[in-house]
DNA sequence: TTTTGAGTTGTTCGA
DNA sequence: GTCGAACAACTCAAA
């Protein structure tokens, strides 16, 4: 009898755990552990819960139909895996490589009260397509910047094929109790919140792959300019798939490599490996998430602004590419990645709010939020993080929503009371003579707001913040 | 050990 | 409208 640990790796496909546990040909069980009191961890978001309960009523229907059963518990991993192992007599738990500070910690635990009992807690490589302990720096060493590490994975071998779902999984004569899963509460009711996400998105397998067959039937060919088009359906959105594992970055890979090389296929891959690096930087640095990874960076001036940080959340800064931007996430939980960056830049820099405020938010109601990138990614926009720090890389939201969509049919999607300007004020309301603001319906300051930050002077606040840090920062000379 | 070339996604200013 | 330079110095990774 072999069990299988799931987390984040909700699929049947490519799912080297499950491979292993079939390979002796005995029965298999699948088990989900609801845990939301490991020390350090942090607590599902609403979007991510709404998301976990489609994905597993997705995964327990696949067992089922099979032949066996995922058993779904609630409670600390580190008492329930080897709990359920006793219960069964598994001789070996076959599971993923987690990331996350809280899982490394519980695995630990984990193995060793397994192994006390004479079973085994096996490793797989699950949600990335490199192991991160494997890339190193000539001398040994850890990246810290993206293209050498690019380049480093890109000279190695290529990620395995993927392996085929299990068309039977045989199941024990007797298997453990199950919590019902309508029991966790995972999906809002008071209010039900989630009617723009479940338009927008297929928790599970088959929507899953759905996705990845409606992105390389067309998008993927015309990536590289496409996916700045937040208007246009440019990028894979695969990224809640990938976070929660329904299909590997493995089938995704060579699903592109299949394709005729060019350019756009190409650019993707690189995200690909971004999102790997960044899974990377979290294994190798596990304050990711809480603290800058340039210390000097703790000592940066941030503004505590809970009615301008409201305001962001909610899409009502008055500057309509973040606000669209902000209700596109909060109504689908997702958001564009050209946007995420405006608005990440826009609350570091133009309002000086700290970074983890934003990657909070992020993490509640993205249904793709994931430790390593939402963290690694935050920390890239405020300038905190890896890469080179050109802090003075300030997007401006205005030029940035009339490079990247200049027709405005993304603002008026997200933020309809603009709906009726011309595209040449769409991006920029406050400029807008009087009769065109009254032609289009709208009062700034009432049914639209004013813009909370002049914009230049934002920028030139920002700059000056991140000067004097790093300036104070640098060591005295000798 | 020291040197060298370079670093995802930008903006502004002036020619 | 377009182009290149400046932004300001630092750190990374390999030679």
């Amino acid at each position: 009898m072999k069990l299988v640990w799931f987390r984040q790796d909700l699929r049947l496909a490519d799912h080297p755990a499950l491979h292993a546990a079939l390979a002796g040909g005995g029965p298999v069980l699948g088990l989900y552990v609801l845990d939301e009191a490991a020390p350090g961890r942090w607590p599902l978001g609403g979007a991510s819960r709404w998301w976990l309960h489609g994905s597993l009523a997705a995964l327990a229907a696949a067992f089922t139909s099979r032949g066996s059963q995922l058993v779904l518990r609630s409670g600390r991993a580190t008492d329930i895996i080897p709990q359920v192992a006793e219960e069964t007599g598994a001789s070996e738990i076959h599971t993923g490589v987690a990331h996350e500070p809280w899982w490394r910690d519980a695995d630990a635990a984990i193995a060793k009260t397994l192994e006390s009992a004479g079973r085994r807690l096996v490793r797989h490589r699950l949600s990335t397509l490199f192991e991160p302990w494997k890339i190193t720096t000539k001398t040994g060493g850890i990246y810290g910047m993206y293209t050498p590490f690019a380049r480093a994975v890109r000279a190695g071998p290529e990620p395995a094929q993927p392996l085929p779902a299990p068309k039977t999984l045989p199941g024990p004569d007797h298997t453990p109790h199950s919590e019902p899963l309508e029991s966790w509460n995972l999906l809002p009711t008071h209010p039900d919140w989630a009617g723009g996400i479940r338009a927008t998105w297929q928790p599970g397998e088959a929507g899953a792959r759905a996705r990845l067959k409606t992105f390389l039937a067309r998008a993927v060919h015309a990536y590289d300019a496409g996916r700045n088009l937040p208007a246009e359906p440019g990028t894979s959105m695969l990224s809640p798939h990938l976070h929660w594992g329904e299909i590997s970055p493995a089938t995704v890979w060579h699903a592109c490599r299949a394709l005729p090389a060019s350019a756009a296929i190409d650019t993707y891959l690189s995200e690909l490996i971004w999102r790997d690096f960044s899974a990377y930087l979290l294994w190798h640095h596990r304050t990711l998430p809480d603290q800058a990874l340039r210390p000097a960076f703790e000592a940066l001036p941030y503004r505590r602004a809970a009615r301008e940080l409201a305001a962001w959340q909610r899409g009502r800064t008055g500057i309509p590419i973040v606000d669209a931007g902000m209700r596109q996430l909060w109504e689908t939980g997702w958001m564009h990645n050209r946007v995420r960056m405006i608005v990440a830049s826009f609350l570091t820099k133009h309002l000086l709010i700290d970074w983890r405020d934003g990657e909070r938010w992020f993490w509640d109601t993205l249904v793709d939020a994931d430790l390593a990138s939402n963290g690694a990614s935050w920390q890239w926009v405020a300038g905190t993080g890896i890469d080179a720090q050109p802090f003075f890389r300030v997007f401006n939201p205005l030029s940035q929503g009339e490079k990247f969509d200049p027709d405005g049919h993304y603002v008026r999607r997200f933020v309809p009371e603009l709906a009726g300007l011309p595209a040449r004020f769409i991006h920029a309301p406050w400029a807008a003579p009087a009769p065109i603001l009254a032609a289009a319906n709208i009062t700034l300051g009432r049914t639209y707001p004013n813009p909370i930050v002049d914009l230049a002077e934002g920028r030139a606040r920002a700059l000056a913040a991140y000067r004097d840090t790093v300036r104070q920062g640098a060591p005295e000379a000798a």
